[in-house]
DNA sequence: GTCAAAGTGTATCTATAGATCGATTATTAC
DNA sequence: GTAATAATCGATCTATAGATACACTTTGAC
């Protein structure tokens, strides 16, 4: 459905924002923890830093954190930096000129699974991703 | 969404259903009409025909059919022989037990687009692809 | 101020997708 | 049976995605 990359940019963020009310991630951890070889994850980790989806700090205690709330945050944003597929324009089928005015014949058809895959990654945040309950055994102490 | 392969084979076979009351149609022609590098269609065509969706008949006159009817041809046969992501079956969330039992938090949502995309391939045949009036002036002479 | 922790940056390597080339085989026309 | 047509096949080339390596910079602890 998309690149290898989203898909770890989509682990990594899930990840971070799982933890969110922790200190600042590893990359390491977040390596370890989602199956993402680690310097790869770095660069692109760098992206979203550049992007301004995450924040980072150097040194001990240092690490990767989201910028905005998790719930600020949507899928699109995450992805947007790797793939171009978030066009899609131009029609699977060979009409250069499909559109309202020319449509081919699966037109309409076709507008449904691609507005489905756009809705999901425009009305999706980071917050959805977290588990609802949030640290079942939150105790106070 | 899929690879440029698959759009090849989507635009070649779209192609050759628009023509299938006429004779084999010519890798150059399906190559010049459609934009597709001729070389490389032929090696897809090829594909196709060892995964018996298209036929193939060599020398003058010669060129590439449909085995079936256009109405009997689903798209889904048409790109799985380039693409695995028909399958769709690990989370791309990170949650690698994602299912029934195990839901990640977006799993219902995703699926609501996975199966959308699915369904588009198994329930579009290639006679939709074709307009619908065929050959607007079909005089029989 | 030294050292270790952690992200940054650049160069490079590898695997795969996409594309090209040239020779070959089958078919038809003459 | 020769020549032209058109698909087949294998080798190879190129571009890009994915992955690795290593030196560098910033930061905090002591």
């Amino acid at each position: 459905m998309w690149s290898q990359t989203c898909e770890y940019a989509l682990r990594a963020v899930t990840y971070i924002a799982q933890h969110a009310d922790e200190n600042p991630v590893l990359a390491k951890d977040i390596a370890a923890e989602m199956n993402i070889p680690h310097q790869y994850l770095q660069k692109v980790l760098r992206e979203l830093v550049r992007n301004r989806v995450l924040s980072s700090t150097r040194g001990i205690g240092g690490g990767f954190q989201l910028i905005r709330g998790a719930q600020e945050v949507r899928l699109a944003q995450v992805i947007e930096p790797f793939d171009s597929s978030m066009k899609l324009e131009t029609c699977p089928f060979g009409n250069p000129l499909c559109g309202q005015a020319n449509p081919c014949p699966v037109h309409e058809r076709w507008g449904v699974v691609v507005d489905s895959y756009k809705s999901f990654l425009e009305t999706t945040t980071l917050a959805d991703l977290v588990e609802k309950e949030p640290k079942r055994a939150k105790r106070r102490r």
